[in-house]
DNA sequence: TTGTACGCGTTATCAG
DNA sequence: CTGATAACGCGTACAA
């Protein structure tokens, strides 16, 4: 077994000083050709590469970034990943991934292991647990550490920080109206539980659209469904009870489910119904009908946020500016709706 | 902003010295009731946590586990490292995710990255790159160094460490088995070229359970898709120039691809054609109809590894006793078989 | 041109 | 009971 290899060793070997060995490996003018060559050649004869954890104690810079997600089993979120890793590694940071769970003692547990020195910073969305309790002193003594944060799709006004959103708002508002252009008349928004930020400003949107096109909001169709996982029931209840012509979704899982169930008692998509899902995933591109959806653009999120936690970490000025960045979703049409 | 308190401070500001402050905090009997009361106290008013990158020097032990996977946008990826995570957290180890991206290129610059002291263990599956290059010595130095590396689902023969994969054989012969069982004479095989590990094996067991019932392996129903993404093209012609009445796919996306376009040239499924496709992911559970699958048990795969992997790091025995830990698939019927 | 000394934060050993 | 010292691996200001 070849142990890795240190300065010191090399040292040894070469009958140096580590401090020579040092300098010649990063080809100093203090040290003559000679020495250096002899050094660089051994060097690369051994494979010498620093030890990360020396170099991070030293300039007290992991080159790590820790990102927190709710649930690694979840497209967005993946793009997410994806797109901090991207561009992470263009700047030489590794992605220390961890899963809350949706759990606030998980999130508070994960936060701490990686604020004691793993990490340069922070990027994050909240879990529904954290946002339903409403409880943010994790994240604002981390922030008061001086570790850079950024909160991304799950946020919450009560921590300052930089944020990467997209405009939940338009993209339900966009959604709604083009149900609405297609002359539909009774549209239902099924939603989760209001305290999850992204849904709330979802419904804000639809009820936007509704109004500036003169329609009444009315409350019988909104289906506010309980925690994922059991969808059939509050699906038949709320379809047996209410006739509609139009179904927002705020995911694709509740989209596929609303089809479905639909299609079971005979109604035909798009003709009878038209359907729109938020989260551009793989159910909707493979959805029978496909299903028109609102693309959130994971991987630029993760990407515009990789790229202002990095420059925030760099720059270490103390500056509290913040910057709150909010991407515009996309509507991508398929065969749910009408062309 | 407060900044991190150290040993140094907490020393400082109680006149005593560091290491009297470090034995206090561990309760040490050295240290007078009087004294570590005093210091306990004051660590616990500012919060003091010992930095991870000092001990990960001093005990040259991270606990960091690295996780090199092809792709994060993947069902079956998520779901390993979601098992990955679950165990080493409760070992009070991260998890560092790295993108190889099916590159070799980064699946190198990745694991040099993390090997020089970032991590005290890989977990990885190999990429497709890697695979049809079949090169493999960035693993072999990794081990050389002696640090433990485990493999799962794309493996390969020719490194030396402990693996765990699920019976892709069974897996395939457990499906042809119920196609053959359902009466259906022309299977089809839906796979991708035969570098991939994974692949191979799913044909073996595929032309397996053929052989053993007697039936006839016939290449014209072998279907090698090129690289994913233009499923239309090469569905057409194949399902055009052969007549089946059921087809194995290795992955989801082959699967509902192929339901759709035999479904809109006017065949039932799975009256006319019975499928199955392997990962049990969301498609499977939400394609219409439903899609009966081999389950691979991911999370369980990540669980396993973790657990293999964090029993090395922390034996440190010299001893070169890999493991293959084979797990067993799991068929999963739903609507596009018969009962 | 090379080497010494110190510091990053911690722990362990040994001396007082 | 408490403190000084060395060590983990590296980089660098300063001394030789």
């Amino acid at each position: 077994m070849k142990q890795k290899i240190t300065l010191k060793h090399i040292a040894k070997e070469l009958q140096v000083s580590i401090s020579t060995v040092s300098k010649a490996l990063k080809n100093s003018e203090e040290i003559s050709r000679d020495t250096k060559e002899k050094i660089q050649a051994f060097a690369k004869l051994y494979n010498y590469k620093p030890n990360n954890i020396a170099i991070s104690l030293k300039n007290k810079r992991t080159k790590n970034i820790g990102v927190i997600i709710p649930d690694i089993v979840h497209h967005f979120f993946t793009t997410v990943v994806r797109g901090v890793e991207k561009y992470a590694n263009t700047k030489g940071y590794n992605v220390i991934v961890c899963l809350s769970d949706e759990s606030f003692d998980k999130e508070v547990i994960n936060m701490e292991m990686l604020a004691n020195g793993s990490i340069d910073g922070f990027i994050m969305s909240l879990s529904s647990d954290t946002q339903l309790k409403g409880d943010y002193n994790h994240l604002k003594e981390v922030i008061e550490q001086g570790i850079p944060m950024l909160l991304f799709d799950r946020i919450t006004n009560e921590v300052d920080c930089d944020k990467v959103i997209i405009d939940d708002q338009m993209g339900a508002y966009l959604a709604t109206q083009k149900l609405i252009d297609e002359g539909r008349k009774k549209i239902a928004l099924v939603t989760t539980e209001d305290y999850l930020s992204v849904s709330r400003e979802r419904k804000t949107g639809f009820v936007r659209a509704l109004k500036d096109n003169h329609m009444e909001v009315q409350e019988q169709y909104i289906l506010q469904m309980p925690t994922m996982g059991m969808e059939e029931k509050p699906f038949k209840n709320f379809f047996d009870s209410v006739e509609v012509d139009a179904v927002l979704c705020v995911n694709e899982i509740f989209a596929i489910s609303g089809m479905r169930y639909l299609k079971s008692k005979g109604k035909r998509i798009p003709e009878d119904v038209s359907f729109i899902g938020f989260t551009d995933g793989l159910l909707s591109k493979y959805a029978n009908p496909s299903l028109t959806a609102i693309d959130q653009h994971g991987e630029k999120m993760g990407e515009a946020a990789a790229e202002i936690l990095i420059e925030k970490i760099e720059s270490e000025l103390e500056e509290p500016s913040f910057k709150t960045k909010i991407l515009s979703p996309t509507l991508i049409e398929r065969d749910s709706t009408i062309n």
